[in-house]
DNA sequence: CTGAAAGCGCTTACAG
DNA sequence: CTGAAAGCGCTTACAG
């Protein structure tokens, strides 16, 4: 391996001019430049890393940290926010390390890395409310970016869905077409992002002077089978049905089509359902049959801007202005019909 | 942060001693080596990663290093891979580098990477005839293992599926159930994995005694869009059509399947159908209509024995005792039907 | 059994 | 504009 040093021996200068001179500093002259740079090309010089994280305090890489292994329905979801990630970080010189834990010891996981000064900081995903990961972070001081927020928590760096909003175009589209008693099959409870959810219908709903039905709003994971199961339950015979549906994301949506077919009832004629669309590749909602409307929100568009505030933040930026939310796009398709009253 | 600095002063000890005691030398007495470990836990000192990088020349990282974005299909793959190798590495106190790259500098991106001396080595997937990626790192005499491997190429560290075997069996069990006329939707051509598919298949059809017809082995993509159009020629009108089909992987004969079915035509009465199936999430084999014969090695078991084998590479074992192949196991269900004659 | 010294490959004040 | 020196936090011969 060529180092400074042999590429200082071989021009004849200090291996500090040599250090200058390869990092585009001002105050080496051109010439000395050119010629340093000419024989570190020639030598197939490259500064090594781990050295330079020594002396600068910087390693150059970003962690995500999963608590354990994906669920097998969240491939999707892995695959587009890691794949996404690890490009944008790679896009902006950091190595991406991916750490997927056995379940048992995530906090552990991230102060062995913080106490090590192994990463230059952390994307924090799926948090939840008090987040022993983000407490931890922020009690030492730690740059990080969190995927989500808590409503509120102004503390730390975050990208997230204006998830409230997400609830509200989905009652204002469903309320606008005349539909009354709307069920919401949601997510797990303990995300913000579903609280935030559940907040925007409500609001809508009351908006619309719309009552709420308690039994109508079911919480679980974000399975196809979760959707199929929620949606067995909300059509049960003797129950006072609802006429739409709102779903958490897509994948529950198609296991609310699949359930509504083997109960002989047509989408959208018997039941109207919108859902939220993270764009996921197992779903493709365009593709059902018939074409749902969603609210979407392409999970790969948030690998971005999370890579982006992460540098920023390991930069020093304060954290008041790396907290950024989008909204959702309303795409209106066949799974909503005017109810006849 | 703690140094060993830090601890050396507290304990009165050196920081020979304090490096020597905490790494569990045995030449430190027994009760230095508890008072120093006493403080070290009391001060939460936690060796600096990064300096021992520098002077032991490892950097306790190694990284898979993908040439572009998998393709849609592919997350399956991906995700059964990427988590597996993480938690693998993660388990032997590596920390797991994932670069996706844009398709662009793959090679560029491997030569970054060693002459930086980020990584101790590599996990290299996917290798194609003459892959530059392993051309490059054998030059270097770099730390590596294959998925998968170039036949009788016996330079490297690999853990390969016996994939002649793999045709072998599913020829077998098909020749056996009076088949003749047997079709093969094969991967792309480029992969080493699938020429040993296809030499498995010819060996297994002149062992049985059958005919090779060469329009009935078809190439492309592993998808299940693949499954469909394969199938779609295979089954065209005015041809002398098989009556059982091979297909590479399990969202190809989801294809297949959905294909016979469009065509009127019943898997396995009127269309044999066996699968090689690497067990991914997308696809249960078993829940299919009616359940498919497969030949089953489970893509998440070749984490563990990846990340040992590249363990023990870096540890400097020859690669001659590194080349691992396992043999499928066969899972005879319900889509091969005795062909009447 | 313990410690002083050198060194891993770089960067960065500080002089000149 | 250039260089000698110190130092990042550790490990490892080498003495004693």
């Amino acid at each position: 391996m060529t180092t400074l040093r042999d590429v200082a021996k071989a021009t004849g200068f200090s291996a500090t001019t040599v250090s200058r001179a390869l990092r585009g500093f001002d105050d080496v002259t051109e010439e000395t430049r050119r010629r340093i740079e000419e024989v570190a090309r020639a030598l197939n010089y490259r500064p090594h890393q781990v050295a330079r994280k020594l002396v600068t305090g910087r390693s150059g890489m970003v962690g995500l940290i999963l608590a354990e292994p994906p669920k097998a329905f969240e491939h999707g979801h892995f695959f587009e926010l890691v794949a996404g990630l690890s490009m944008a970080f790679s896009a902006r010189g950091l190595d991406f390390v991916l750490h997927v834990g056995d379940g048992t010891d995530t906090l552990a996981t991230h102060e062995r890395l913080v106490a090590r000064g192994a990463l230059d900081g952390f994307v924090v995903t799926f948090p939840v409310a008090d987040d022993p990961r983000i407490e931890m972070l922020l009690a030492r001081d730690y740059p990080f970016v969190v995927h989500g927020h808590h409503r509120g928590d102004a503390r730390y760096a975050y990208f997230d869905d204006d998830n409230r909003d997400v609830s509200e175009q989905a009652v204002d589209v469903l309320a606008a077409a005349g539909h009354r008693r709307v069920a919401l099959i949601a997510g797990p409870a303990i995300w913000p992002s579903v609280a935030a959810r559940l907040e925007g219908f409500h609001a809508a709903m009351a908006r619309w002077q719309l009552p709420v039905d308690p039994s109508l709003i079911v919480h679980g994971d974000t399975s196809a089978a979760h959707g199929v199961e929620a949606c067995h339950s909300l059509l049960a015979p003797g129950r006072d049905r609802p006429t739409a549906v709102i779903c958490c994301n897509s994948l529950v949506a198609a296991g609310v089509y699949e359930t509504a077919r083997r109960r002989g009832l047509s989408v959208p004629r018997d039941l109207a359902v919108v859902a939220h669309d993270d764009v996921l590749p197992q779903v493709r909602t365009d593709a059902l049959d018939p074409p749902l409307t969603v609210t979407r929100l392409a999970l790969r568009d948030a690998a971005e801007p999370l890579a982006d505030l992460l540098v920023r933040r390991i930069a020093g930026e304060p954290v008041s202005t790396l907290q950024v939310t989008r909204k959702a796009e309303l795409v209106e398709r066949n799974s909503v019909s005017r109810l006849r009253d």
